[in-house]
DNA sequence: ATTCAATACCTAAGAGGTGTAGGTATATAG
DNA sequence: CTATATACCTACACCTCTTAGGTATTGAAT
């Protein structure tokens, strides 16, 4: 993936992503999160199972998820939801890299002086 | 500054700030870029020192910016400007790093599955 | 039969950017 | 004479991420 030669993310921004999936869909499972950015990037951003694990790891052990696992077509699948925290954590950790974001693009998309 | 507790950086973003900044300007020093952030951004985002020197200094070493000390009221600034490469290299990240923005913020608002 | 790709989970080691917390020094305002 | 703004710097620790493995099942292709 990622025919271009970077594909590295920022750090910080994955686990935000994380909640946000989790946010639309209630329970997804490590691998299923992998695919769904893929798609919704059309293939541009890919993220490593070596940063999605422990990330979701980090944010069980903080409370924000929960985990259920179910054996589908003889394969283990490991669901994660949002805890009640998580949710509240979620919209808190969207919003500051929201306005983080707009900072940035202030500063990259600044007017020539002229 | 930043009455908010958060104000961290995302990794990778801040040396393309500085690249970005010197586009538009030619000529910084450091304590310049702290101030031009706060002001791009209404005081939202601060740039720490421990950050911005050695980033400065990596930029440095890579080839991408040179410098030139002026002594100026009694104090000393160490003003930095692109080299050739620099400026090829500045294009070269802040469209990487706009494509990677663009990418997390399809992840981030995504539409609800119905 | 065997091998390869996709599915599905995981960890260890290391790199590298950042924040914290210092340090030095000058000019100016109170 | 002290505090604030200006102006530079570094060392250390933290934390995320990448790289590079590992295990195992299913299904398709050879």
């Amino acid at each position: 993936m990622n025919t271009s030669s970077n594909s590295s993310l920022l750090k910080g921004s994955l686990s935000v992503m994380i909640l946000r999936l989790l946010e639309d869909r209630e329970r997804m499972y490590g691998y299923e999160i992998t695919q769904k950015v893929k798609d919704l990037t059309a293939g541009e951003m890919s993220i490593t199972e070596g940063a999605l694990y422990p990330a979701l790891h980090k944010l069980e052990a903080d409370g924000l998820l929960t985990t259920e696992t179910q054996i589908v077509d003889g394969r283990a699948r490991k669901y994660y939801s949002l805890t009640k925290t998580g949710h509240t954590e979620a919209a808190g950790r969207i919003a500051e890299l929201s306005s983080f974001l707009e900072n940035l693009n202030l500063v990259l998309k600044l007017k020539p002086s002229l």
